[in-house]
DNA sequence: TGTTTTTTAATACACATGTATTATTAAGAA
DNA sequence: TTCTTAATAATACATGTGTATTAAAAAACA
């Protein structure tokens, strides 16, 4: 029998190579030439495991969605809105260098999307996905009489949704001027203004 | 004497058809060939106005910062705070074609200049100018004695940075789950409740 | 009309790219 | 050890790319 290797892990290997790639020179920078040699493979070895640079692209996509939803499926929540609130935006946002990562790839990832049809689903998904979750965040304030009365669900979600993303999106692109701690204090800032303290 | 066409214009014809390949194609579609042939003109043409391919894309990238400038000062400001507010923030997002497409494309180039050092600083300096912009108009605001007592300035101008541009990013990347009137409802529900009427 | 100068067009070249093909290597079971 | 098969490496090919060079065309003034 044929020597065995950890199939996926490897694909996991080559697409984490390819997210060095994509944050060192964009993703315009990722060959597949580039990739192999990122990750100490040659070109005919990636080729093994991703036939297409689409397949490889779309596999370092994926896992990106992927890594943060273990991680929120990973959580303790306590019941308490607030906190539990607050340690699944914390996964969202790049307040650390492995969130860091993940939040510049995907903003490359979601801008490519936009003329990629092989993306554009997850890219979709993704952001639907994140509007119901905010949107279970704020029922839930609202059902436990934690908001001002005269908020509008809909719009409230839609609100943190795009301050969230916003946020993530300054600190990506700017981080001299907006640091991880600052955005987590405006974050703060924006729940401490719609969970009221009865 | 030489034929004489307008220097200047020509290169923003030439901007303008990198625009319109850059919402098509990506920016990473945007070959000098392909902005030449969208643009009705031969390689050559091309290379008199723009000598390399970085001048033609940081001229692109400046031209939409310039629009959206010249159109911002060219407003009719009545001293109501928020009205003045609400006009500057409406140049600001992808509310019709025209603001839509300079919002695509700006999205395009901020990622890039990531990883682009010749477009790095245009990135910056117009993220600073706005930031710099939103906090007059809650200075404004304060020294109005419009909005609620509690509120840290600094915070809410970052706070409606970060929103606007989410809003914007969101608009630009899902159009099918966030239309252009929905953003604007949500700005001015963002709004209505940093500004109190008394 | 003829002259001057800019604009335009055409071609060339070296290089990077995605993909395909072929030979070589390595590992595990008989 | 030997054999089988997957994994790896090397090479090839057509295409698109940025840039440079050279020839042709067009326009305005004398």
């Amino acid at each position: 029998m044929p020597k065995i290797v950890n199939h996926d892990q490897r694909r996991e290997l080559l697409a984490e190579a390819a997210w060095r790639v994509i944050r060192r020179e964009g993703l315009e920078g990722v060959s597949v030439r580039r990739v192999a040699e990122e990750a100490g493979m040659s070109l005919g070895s990636l080729r093994h495991y991703f036939v297409t640079q689409s397949e490889l692209l779309a596999f370092s996509m994926q896992m990106v969605s992927d890594r943060v939803n273990q991680r929120i499926m990973k959580l303790a929540f306590n019941g308490n809105p607030r906190h539990d609130i607050e340690i699944v935006i914390r996964e969202l946002m790049p307040l650390d260098e492995e969130r860091r990562a993940e939040a510049e790839v995907w903003l490359a990832f979601s801008v490519r999307a936009q003329v990629d049809a092989a993306l554009k689903e997850l890219s979709q998904e993704v952001h639907g996905s994140l509007y119901d979750g905010f949107r279970k965040m704020i029922d839930m304030l609202v059902k436990m009489k934690l908001t001002p009365e005269d908020i509008d669900a809909e719009q409230e979600t839609k609100r943190l949704h795009a301050l969230v993303d916003g946020l993530v999106v300054h600190c990506v692109l700017n981080p001299e001027r907006l640091d991880s701690d600052e955005i987590w204090r405006i974050v703060m800032y924006h729940l401490d203004r719609i969970i009221v303290n009865r």
